[in-house]
DNA sequence: AATAAAAAAGATGTTTTAGTCTTGTTTTTT
DNA sequence: AAAAAACAAGACTAAAACATCTTTTTTATT
């Protein structure tokens, strides 16, 4: 459904959401680290989301990746648009250009409804929306314990 | 979701429902044809097929892919799992491996009902039973319009 | 001013997926 | 028996996705 690109990206801009913000700034090397990811794949990720204004940085010492508020209100949706472009979700499930409710696949409409609600769902909620929820119900975004507030 | 190849195969397996039976076969080059995909790539996966008994051939002249009764009792589940493995679908959709709903990922609960539902339907239908729909209600494999036996 | 720490940018390498080509085998038809 | 029509199998090639490496730029600290 995504490619590792965008799960790796999806889960930066959350741990992002989570554990930084103007003063509190985190380098490449550590998220990829706490989101075991590969490094230098991620921060071309990185790079990508700093140029599309996702996610936000600052050079030199004490440097690193953050999200400002203006980004904390951008949405998954805008994630997925930067990393690999929006098409790849919205395609048919057979692969069929013209697949459509009124021409539907054999399949269509087993696949449809909640492809509908997941996109609604991706293009509606902020990151700050799905960072609070993260913290109130403690969901995960790495399989490795941390927390970042204690190294 | 699904790789180029478990698309060209669902589609070509219900095209055989639909098109033939012990005494109508159709060869690979047709149903390439037909389908709209790469004919020697999908001569492979309807080799694969056959070796899973999800399709059924014959050699030499008016020889051909055709599927049985039997083959018809199968389901997109089996095909999936003949061309890709299961493993694809079943994965968290932020990659994480031990995602569950003990342990969600930030969008979990988004996603795991879509996934469940889908599986259910792809392991529980039949493909005589897909057949049948399309059949019915008039959906489509193809942007070609064909119809086979007016060739 | 020099140094060091960080991101940015671009070139390069690897793996997987997609797709093709060639040769062999089986089977029907003549 | 020969020829032709199909599938089977395996080697090969191309493109995309995944990942790394090297150099440059920026900026805080000393």
């Amino acid at each position: 459904m995504l490619s590792s690109a965008n799960k790796y990206a999806i889960r930066s801009v959350l741990f992002l959401a989570l554990y930084t913000n103007e003063s509190k700034k985190i380098g490449a090397k550590e998220i990829a680290d706490k989101l075991e990811s590969p490094q230098p794949f991620l921060a071309k990720l990185l790079q990508q989301l700093t140029r599309d204004k996702l996610i936000s940085s600052t050079k030199g010492p004490n440097g690193g990746f953050f999200l400002s508020k203006k980004n904390k209100e951008n949405t998954i949706w805008d994630i997925i648009k930067s990393i690999e472009g929006a098409k790849k979700f919205d395609q048919c499930f057979l692969g069929l250009s013209k697949c459509s409710d009124e021409k539907p696949c054999p399949v269509h409409y087993i696949v449809s409804g909640f492809k509908e609600k997941i996109l609604k769902e991706f293009k509606d909620k902020t990151i700050s929306h799905f960072a609070d929820e993260v913290k109130r119900t403690g969901k995960i975004l790495s399989l490795k314990e941390f927390n970042v507030f204690n190294d």
